[in-house]
DNA sequence: TAGATTGTTAATCGATTAACAATC
DNA sequence: TAGATTGTTAATCGATTAACAATC
């Protein structure tokens, strides 16, 4: 709409738009604190700043991966994160074969080299892509370093500070989410037919 | 537990390990239909089949995955998946220099293979790791091969018939989840500083 | 003015948590 | 028996949805 140079969007359309209820947008939206007009909408420009603001797309934040695997590799290169605020600055593996080496343009480092490194780059978040088993010993090493903020993509329940937040990320989890919605919707259909 | 030796684990204590409330766990557990004793607990092995086969980490799943960039490449070479019942039989790329390719030992097919090569493999399930602008028309290609279960890496809403089902994981979302989950952890430490 | 749309207040819903009798 | 633990039933909570007056 801001491309087409709309100045007022309704949340019906945006609803319409994203198979939702008008209702929940409204609410979605009011979050924001920006104000629509009645029988115009919510002005185009101001909604889409307050919304990346929110999100924090608005800023670059810089952040560190730990585990430069297959996964930490990937994200390391994934191109969509630029566009919302996510700045990978420095990778960290156990493998000290890979110190030295730079991946999708990302230098790694020791994991001996972690703390001095986020005090350097005063990075408050890290993503964490290395095996389950070992997650906990290194969120323990983040803490001590300073983080406060854990990416987690492990499959592990880190135990941490309150000062520290983590978001889960569980890949396993949302696997099995899809089987076992897809499993139910199957046993509803079974018995609907009987 | 269940290499220890132990007969029963108790619900108490499944919920201090994973610092949960224990009614949290007791009604979790009763989805499963497993009984617990009073005053022992639940019978660990009936209780691992029961939650592997809940999550359906039995039986192997064989699927496909859309997408062999970044992300779809580390997900094919993700270990763990295999554990959890999750088996990458073959991908799929716009990029035909692809075709013929082996990543992880996950062979790659043009996408014009894709409904052969569905119906050949007789599978249900596809990864969709491709870029969010094309995901739209990717996943009606998809539905229109007969697929039911689409876990979707990419920020599209997708719009599916009811009988397919959609999981989605987006990744930035997680991301923004994080920042605002920091930001309003920051403003309530600020508000009762003042 | 008429009607679409907002924002607020109330109602509904589902999930989480609490309470407690049953029981090993 | 005493006490820990389960499973069920009720209460609480937060989020979603509905209803509707305000307004452009």
């Amino acid at each position: 709409m801001q491309k087409e140079g709309s100045k007022y969007i309704s949340g019906t359309l945006i609803a319409q738009e994203l198979s939702l209820e008008p209702i929940q947008v409204r609410k979605d939206l009011a979050i924001t604190g920006v104000i629509g007009k009645p029988k115009k909408g919510y002005p185009v420009n101001t909604l889409i700043d307050a919304i990346e603001r929110f999100l924090g797309w608005n800023s670059m934040q810089d952040v560190i991966l730990v585990g430069a695997g297959n996964l930490g590799s990937a994200l390391m290169g994934h191109q969509e994160f630029r566009l919302h605020g996510l700045h990978i600055v420095a990778a960290f593996d156990k493998n000290t074969q890979k110190a030295g080496t730079t991946i999708h343009g990302v230098r790694v480092f020791s994991m001996n080299d972690l703390e001095t490194e986020v005090h350097k780059l005063g990075v408050k978040v890290a993503i964490l892509t290395i095996h389950s088993p070992a997650a906990q010993e290194t969120a323990d090493i983040l803490v001590k370093a300073g983080i406060l903020g854990i990416w987690n993509f492990t499959a592990a329940k880190l135990k941490v500070p309150e000062s520290v937040v983590v978001q889960t990320e569980d890949l396993s989890s949302g696997y099995a989410m899809l089987c076992v919605t897809m499993q139910s919707r199957q046993d509803a259909d079974n018995g609907s037919a009987s």
